[in-house]
DNA sequence: TGTTTTAATGAAAAATATTTTCATTTTTCT
DNA sequence: AGAAAAATGAAAATATTTTTCATTAAAACA
């Protein structure tokens, strides 16, 4: 994969027309080196060299020579462009699906903001319980999160059906966090259970892939996550993995946070699964 | 190797005294990309930028340039591992964990057979139903794959709960097709109902982390994700990751397949939970 | 061994390449 | 449409690379 041209496809959208040209031509000569001097690519590109300046340190280079060495550090690797088709072999899709969702990745890091994921993980450290809550794919996401937190220590629970949530919102009280996870936002019954939550004075979270959206009204804090369209269809794929490295990230906090935890955590959830493990002598 | 080293160890008794303490500085810094101006070398190697010219066209380049180029080509891309330490930032750790789903990523895309991936997909695409489990975070990746296979069109059913488990095993017959989910690849419940299904004449794919275990000898078909210990923790995070994006390509595979579904599906899928979400306008 | 010839070297000049500056153009917002 | 902001490229300012050439070091020969 070349990372230089996801990159430049990544920042795209930032780049006026004439550094669109210069992304373009990188783009459609994948596997080429770099020109020797600034002035022939200037040319090649129809731009003239600050435009090609201007790109290289978009992409965080120092200038075109760091451009130049990294384009050829780069080489012999193969740019997989992400648009999934019909003819694509299983394998193949894996290959784009996995671009995706590094693009994916690069853009929460983008979008998020940074104090507030350090406050959500602050006010999660301190609750007294941790309630997630999602539905559809969002709900994995909830049980996935609930699952590590409780491993990490902290009390935490999903749940995946609407009644249930509002009876866990109803039962929780001021010092607990609710986690409200959905990627359009606008999820009817995580608005109304966030809205319940909000109402009685207890903390609430979400984990959002929508900008002014419903449930970001009811949160005290918000973690907004990759915003962009998904390019392949509402299956929503890689913005869903973005949600997961979020909670992952939380999560790794907790772990580190939790002083009495840090050192042992990981022995204790092995040892209590050990007796659901195969002994591997008798398979 | 590096070839330009060796070359240079080539032609190394060709040279003169200034040259070879060019030759020398090269040899000993392997893996070092050239230092971006040749009056920096010209420093390093106490010698001149005429030398450092002289002895790139020994070596068959035109120039600076071109060798700085060359040694940046054949650095091997080593990655830095990124280990998470306590003081970091939420934010940080995001950055981290990110990098580390994207090597999960490519191990697995190293690990994994294309041909396996393949053939469970159309085994899937052919059941009459597919039911999946999993325990713990392979529970959450099971319940997200039924999720995503139903809306993709398929009759695709998940369990949590090892009870609800060994009763779904028992009412499948031939023609239907059981996914298993394990990192470790050696949960006893998961490998029983299993072998449960194999006896019964079901078809079984395993998704597992850990080559040789267990679960893969009650597996038709084995999807080997990334195999690296995680460097982590037992939270196994980006390998969670992994065994996701492998369910997302199946799935696409899969809508792409499914001729009936696949022009109209998204929007289907978007119509059934529009009564779902709030309407903005009243928000 | 001393002298001549040849090769190697580096300082500085010349040629190139890159970066910065800034006036002009284009786009965006009102 | 007009004002403000952003993007652009020509040209100036730097920086880098290459060439030149006087000097030095090494080899060849008597």
């Amino acid at each position: 994969m070349n990372k230089i041209i996801l990159k430049a496809q990544l920042l795209y959208g930032d780049m006026g027309k004439s550094e669109k040209k210069v992304a373009d031509w990188l783009i459609s000569h994948p596997g080429d080196n770099l020109p020797m001097s600034i002035s022939e690519l200037a040319e090649l590109c129809e731009s003239s060299e600050s435009t090609i300046v201007r790109f290289a340190r978009r992409l965080g280079f120092s200038g075109y020579g760091e451009l130049k060495i990294s384009v050829a550090g780069e080489q012999e690797k193969k740019v997989v462009l992400p648009t999934i088709d019909e003819n694509d072999s299983c394998f193949e899709i894996l290959g784009k699906i996995c671009n995706d969702a590094y693009l994916s990745f690069e853009r929460t890091k983008r979008t998020i903001a940074p104090e507030n994921i350090a406050a959500a993980a602050n006010l999660i450290a301190g609750a007294r319980k941790t309630v997630l809550i999602g539905l559809g794919s969002s709900a994995s996401v909830a049980q996935d999160a609930a699952n590590k937190f409780l491993r990490a220590g902290y009390e935490a629970f999903s749940y995946g059906d609407t009644h249930m949530q509002m009876i866990a919102v109803s039962r929780m009280r001021a010092g607990d966090v609710l986690v409200g996870i959905s990627q359009s936002g606008a999820s009817k019954d995580i608005v109304e259970a966030m809205r319940l939550a909000k109402s009685r004075g207890i903390s609430t979270i979400c984990i959002t892939g929508t900008d002014r959206s419903p449930v970001m009204k009811q949160s005290d804090i918000v973690l907004l996550t990759d915003t962009e369209e998904t390019k392949h269809s509402s299956l929503a794929l890689s913005s869903h993995l973005s949600r997961l490295v979020v909670i992952d990230s939380l999560c790794y906090y907790l772990v580190y946070r939790n002083e009495a935890n840090r050192g042992n955590f990981e022995d204790e959830n092995q040892n209590s699964l050990k007796s659901k493990r195969v002994n591997e002598a008798n398979e």
